[in-house]
DNA sequence: TCTGGGGTCCTGTTTCCT
DNA sequence: TCTGAGGAAACAGGACCC
């Protein structure tokens, strides 16, 4: 999703050249946001935020009402309602949000079977193979448009070039409800007129360091010697850099993305220093990080404890276990021993668990539940008596299911969307 | 104004092994 | 047996993305 409120908007005319494309980015416009108006029409034409309203909420997502008082993605909620107090705050339903993506990525499919979602609003999609049977990549991305529109009443903007990046770019250039098409022959032309910050990968810190030195645009990047790039960005990101700005990106649309790492992390409503009750959170965290490798089919071969401070500063501790697993008490005992070690100078705000080097499951594992739906039952009503009673007031047991290839738990990935 | 949660990738440092 | 070099792996932290 765009972080752009829509002005700046280009795109394309019907005529557009596509010559040398194949490659399309698809994004959803304001993807929760839309879904809410979808489900509930009186919101619509309205400032609309997406996000708890209490406690420590950011945006997760906004309507382009909002976005044109300058609410944004990642903002505290409290800020997003100074800047548009007609705002209207709307709980976020994840379930929901899965359950449109996967409608939204099946249309994808019946064009293309190169498919490669990068999130739950966004994807690629290599059509080079398909124009006998749909048209050129212009065509196809109309009908893709339409498609989408007809079928889940949502708009999107698509990007058309010879490259993901430039595909990516295009696409958020378009934003909201636009095509663009950026044929081979134009690409350098495209990007020379773009800020540095506009390359995919760099943030503000990077295009700080570049703008230090005086490289605003990417015509500047190609006017810059590789070695000044270097030392600005460091070899791997200057390698980068150097490359995207010329319109070289041999990354293939990869369908068959292995995820690297699972992992879960909570903000509390306040800060917690007692070692008691963040242990317990840590191991409720690690029984759920465990659920989701079973599902996976995975077991993680290290375990990584994140603690945020008080004050915002945020440490890191792993350990690489001796055994692989996906048994959430053997993560919880590792990432408490982890804990354990820590100097907890301050109070916490946020704890998290993350299982990496992921590997295969192989044999093994004890159950205690048959199945891990059984264990979502329990798992939710726990939660529900959390949510109900405040957390320290739940004891959970800990689920010791079986390891093995492909579990009934569906894995949840919830990657917002900006 | 007060900063979520889920990830990937990169870099620098430390530790371990040969 | 001791020492040092060099590479690999592990670890910690940060930037970035949605």
């Amino acid at each position: 999703m765009g972080r752009g409120d829509g002005s700046g908007r280009i795109v394309s005319p019907d005529d557009a050249d596509d010559t040398g494309t194949g490659i399309l980015h698809v994004d959803m416009d304001a993807f929760y946001a839309s879904v809410e108006i979808l489900d509930d029409p009186s919101l619509k034409g309205r400032p609309i935020i997406v996000g708890a309203p209490e406690g420590r909420g950011v945006v997760s997502s906004a309507s382009y009402e909002a976005r044109r008082f300058g609410v944004r993605s990642a903002m505290p909620v409290g800020q997003a309602l100074r800047l548009c107090p007609t705002a209207i705050v709307v709980m976020p339903h994840f379930e929901r949000y899965i359950e449109i993506s996967g409608r939204v990525m099946d249309i994808f499919r019946s064009f293309t079977p190169l498919v490669e979602p990068l999130s739950i609003d966004e994807a690629f999609l290599d059509v080079r193979g398909a124009r006998r049977l749909w048209g050129s990549p212009g065509r196809i991305a109309r009908m893709l448009r339409a498609r989408v529109l007809e079928e889940t009443g949502l708009t999107c903007s698509i990007g058309v070039a010879a490259t993901k990046h430039v595909a990516k770019m295009a696409s958020t250039i378009s934003k909201p409800d636009g095509l663009l098409i950026v044929a081979e022959a134009d690409t350098a032309a495209f990007l020379a007129a773009r800020s540095v910050r506009a390359l995919w990968g760099v943030g503000p810190k990077a295009s700080e360091a570049l703008e230090g030195r005086g490289i605003h645009t990417v015509a500047d990047i190609l006017a810059t010697p590789r070695p000044v790039l270097d030392r600005a960005l460091g070899p791997a990101m200057g390698d980068r850099v150097w490359h995207l700005a010329r319109g070289i990106d041999a990354r293939e649309v990869d369908t068959a993305r292995a995820e690297k790492s699972v992992g879960h992390e909570e903000t509390f409503h306040e800060d917690i220093g007692d070692a008691v009750i963040l242990r317990s959170e840590l191991r409720r965290l690690a029984d759920r990080v465990g659920a989701r490798l079973r599902g996976g089919g995975w077991e993680a071969s290290t375990v990584a404890l994140k603690l945020r401070f008080a004050d915002f500063t945020t440490i890191s501790r792993s350990q690489t276990l001796a055994e692989p697993t996906s048994v959430g008490q053997r993560i919880g005992e590792a990432v408490i021993e982890l804990f354990d070690a820590v100097d907890l100078r301050m109070p916490v705000r946020l704890v998290g668990v993350r299982g990496e080097r992921l590997r295969p499951s192989g044999a093994g594992g004890m159950a205690l539940w048959d199945d891990d739906a059984e264990w979502r039952r329990v798992e939710d009503a726990l939660d529900d008596a959390t949510a109900r009673f405040g957390r320290g007031a739940v004891t959970r047991a800990t689920h010791l299911g079986p390891s093995r290839g492909g579990g009934s738990l569906p894995s949840h990935p919830r990657p917002p969307e900006h």
